[in-house]
DNA sequence: ACCCAGGTGGCTT
DNA sequence: AAGCCACATGGG
């Protein structure tokens, strides 16, 4: 850990659990300090690496968040996790328009949206299709291993940054197979081709959309992911199986009636739709696992 | 051996 | 528009 050089500390945070807010499913970058009581975590994002250690605060619901970086600044880091939005007052108006969310929140009490990287959320994603959470995190540490740049060691183990879209750009899709990313090889080679050429979508969030659909191996519920996670489009509401069975438990939907739900969460949640599916989703993830 | 995982593309009704 | 099925891979 000796390149993690500057530390930052963020007194008195509240409504926040590093835990949560990585294990949620909305970044695959990062693992817990074994031994640490899921309060700390090493993190990467692009080429910045973090340690982060949660501990408690002076008051009750208040805690403190340390930071041991590698790179960016405190501006940088206070943005990616979100520091500026008061999640309290979210979940109270969410609780407001559909209490039986409630144990949800309560659930995820320290979920935050993190400001993710368009370009590496892009990739992530596509890998996420058909596929768990802990092999995601095996793809996206393979292509990482394989075409991104080594930023040091930690814990022992040499650690790399995300791949540049050149670099994966000028991949073979033979190689990504070999790496055992699969069917979704080609994918993510045309992708990093077509992000080189348009860029990041642009316009509001229905023409970002429809760009996001012309990528090959990117269909509703990943475009859904990207414009959360990578597009801050907090209204975006991404159906996966979790929260498939979610919206059949807790509101009686068929499984298949997707157009139903997306009306459902337009309609309750309106522009804070993405983060209650977040919290939907950690909550029925976390309890059938 | 079977089913599932933060699904999608492509083909057939 | 809706219903199939193949797609790589590894974990339960």
């Amino acid at each position: 850990m000796s390149n993690l050089m500057q530390t930052f500390e963020f007194k008195g945070v509240r409504d926040f659990s590093i835990g949560q807010i990585l294990e949620c499913g909305q970044c695959f970058r990062w693992e817990e300090i074994p031994g640490s009581q899921r309060n700390s975590y090493f993190v990467i994002t692009g080429r910045a690496a973090c340690l982060a250690e949660e501990s408690a605060g002076d008051e009750e619901g208040k805690r403190n968040l340390k930071l041991q970086i590698s790179d960016g600044d405190m501006e940088f880091w206070s943005d990616y996790f979100d520091f500026k939005t008061d999640y309290g007052l979210i979940k109270k108006a969410l609780a407001m328009r559909e209490p039986k969310i409630g144990a949800a929140l309560e659930h995820g009490f320290g979920i935050r949206i993190l400001h993710q990287d368009f370009w590496e959320v892009l990739i992530s994603f596509i890998i996420s299709q058909n596929n768990n959470i802990p092999r995601i995190k095996k793809c996206i540490n393979a292509i990482c291993e394989a075409y991104g740049e080594s930023i040091g060691e930690f814990g022992g183990i040499e650690r790399y940054s995300f791949p540049l879209p050149e670099n994966l750009a000028g991949a073979f899709v033979d190689d990504l197979m070999k790496l055992r990313l699969g069917y979704r090889s080609e994918y993510i080679v045309r992708a990093a081709e077509k992000f080189i050429k348009d860029g990041i979508p642009q316009g509001d969030k229905d023409a970002q959309m429809t760009e996001l659909l012309s990528y090959l191996g990117i269909g509703p519920k990943v475009a859904n992911c990207i414009s959360l996670f990578g597009l801050r489009n907090l209204d975006a509401f991404p159906i996966d199986t979790w929260v498939k069975k979610v919206m059949r438990d807790m509101y009686g939907f068929d499984l298949k009636d997707i157009k139903g739900m997306q009306r459902f969460a337009a309609d309750r949640f309106g522009d804070m739709g993405g983060i209650a599916q977040q919290y939907l989703f950690y909550y029925y993830r976390d309890k059938n696992l």
